[in-house]
DNA sequence: GCGAACAATTTCAAGATTAAAACTTTTATG
DNA sequence: CATAAAAGTTTTAATCTTGAAATTGTTCGC
């Protein structure tokens, strides 16, 4: 086995530590100050962005989560008013999924807390920091 | 609310994008290669690691998962015969949990695997994106 | 147009995950 | 010592997650 992926290894070690610390932060933060989750608050800020509405497949192949995910979450949320499914009248197979206002304004004050959370956990690290993970990031995408 | 948040919000929203994607590879991976799962993988990892064995509250710290979590996963990986219980005689408390000798053999193979894919992954990322990478992510795991 | 492949969604069964409560054992304190 | 607080683990109820199967609707080749 070559040294570069024993080094990569520990590069995927590492993000896994980092990133699944911060997603018990958020949760934590969600659901104390906000009686929220992070699946529920993850459609909600796809919807947010897709603010027409989009389909169950697009939510599902935006958020990296199975279609049979998407459908519980979505079930939750809209039997809590947050969102709304709406038959296509182009093709009957498809549902829109899009924010009530009652979501849309639930969204935008937890949108605000949870961009300040995220300031705060990553709080150590300085500009460049940020700029060159970005960028890494961008690259390491690309597959 | 700052400029800083915005950039910081936007790297973990790539951060999450690329890990995310990373772990459905890797679960697939698991799934169809060697019939197993991320969680497995992670709890052996993890025992692979501490040779002589650690007890479930240690496994649940390392893990960043829940020690209701750990039982769940250790509980049938037991059942398969890769694990095995073995209470403390210092403190009766706690259980030490240890890989057997056929949970020993079988991630030998698994880790292998694991690696190279691994490697696959980021092969995208030349020696001193990887390099930077953890760097940042040692100093971001400070908090 | 028929029928077969394909596509979007939901349902299902199993497993994973969490937080909280319950249980057992140990430690500390009066 | 008694007993209260703390610690380690498991259990429980709820939610999340997946992959596969089932359902319903569309499209395409003939």
């Amino acid at each position: 086995m070559s040294e570069g992926s024993k080094r990569r290894l520990k590069l995927w070690i590492r993000l896994l530590s980092v990133t699944r610390g911060a997603e018990a932060h958020l949760r934590e933060f969600l659901r104390v100050r906000h009686g929220s989750t992070l699946p529920r608050f993850d459609v909600m800020a796809a919807l947010y962005r897709r603010r027409d509405g989009c389909s169950m497949s697009e939510l599902s192949r935006m958020l990296l989560v199975s279609n049979g995910n998407v459908t519980t979450v979505v079930d939750r949320l809209e039997a809590d008013g947050m969102v709304e499914r709406r038959p296509s009248e182009a093709d009957r197979r498809t549902v829109f999924v899009s924010l009530t206002p009652q979501g849309l304004q639930h969204f935008e004050v937890l949108a605000r807390d949870h961009e300040a959370e995220v300031a705060k956990i990553f709080a150590g690290l300085d500009d460049a920091d940020v700029d060159a993970l970005t960028e890494i990031m961008k690259r390491a995408a690309k597959r």
